[in-house]
DNA sequence: TTGACAATTGAAAATGAATATCATAAACTA
DNA sequence: TAGTTTATGATATTCATTTTCAATTGTCAA
């Protein structure tokens, strides 16, 4: 079963329907997985495909994709909604965003068990998601000449 | 030098004016320090004290205060900006946030030094701040009368 | 104390991302 | 293939936040 097959068991599984916009929008995240396309930019880069595409489908599809476990939601606190392929290391890299230039530089590796640990045993609080952000200064934006 | 005078000398040395309104919306965050209201929220305190304040003059005076570093603002994906009064212990605690009963919790301590320590190393990235929050149940939650 | 000038304010309009509405247009299924 | 949903596109709407601008208020120098 191939990548589209199997993703129209995914929206049938729930009584969705495979349709050309939603097969174009899927299309684009996979085809920019390494990077944090926000909706609009998402639908820019629809419209290239199927320019007859609405803003609403797209925000619509990316809603389902989320709540389907095909897309992650990302925040990086600049207004917008970004999103990035789901895979099951999304849980386990986090971001490091730069605060002169905006790149979003992937950091593989979780790391947090001890921290982790601590939440669960000190604060009796369960666990399901995190959200681990670094702000600061990429290495181009470090060196002298930037 | 009480509060009020160090604050006024914060304001001054930036070319800055001390009005009722920035005072009132000082008052109401110091008076709530355990708390992390948003900015509407923070609007509806400051009106009990100064009916006349205008919505703008609280976001204005928000986005100066983060400037000035006397409030942190924090983002809980809730759609709205949410501040905190700032201390030093600010970069070093975290938040955990209740899927269910939206409560957060606050996590004292930092522990991210082997994450920190691998992220400069590796990825020659200067940390300057970092965002973490955890998502889960809290214990009032998985108790199972809730 | 008083100007004078810059900073500040409040009200209202504007913005921008995201969501809701609704009539029309596809998909799936019997 | 018809019939029943679900999905779509255009548009209006929402909601938090920002901008605009005329009027007001601090501050500092004289």
């Amino acid at each position: 079963m191939n990548e589209i097959e199997k993703f129209k068991e995914k929206l049938k599984d729930k009584g969705y329907k495979l349709t050309t916009q939603r097969r174009v929008i899927l299309d684009v995240i996979t085809e920019n997985r390494d990077k944090h396309l926000s909706s609009e930019e998402i639908y820019d880069l629809v419209r290239l495909k199927y320019p007859e595409i609405g803003l609403a489908t797209v925000y619509r599809t990316l809603q389902l994709f989320e709540e389907l476990g095909i897309v992650y939601k990302l925040n990086f606190d600049d207004g917008r909604n970004r999103y990035e392929l789901y895979h099951n290391e999304n849980h386990q890299h986090h971001h490091l965003i730069c605060l002169k230039c905006g790149a979003v530089i992937e950091m593989e590796g979780d790391l947090l068990e001890n921290l982790e640990e601590a939440i669960e045993e000190t604060k009796d609080f369960e666990i399901i998601d995190h959200n681990v952000k670094f702000f600061g200064y990429c290495s181009k934006c470090r060196s002298r000449y930037n």
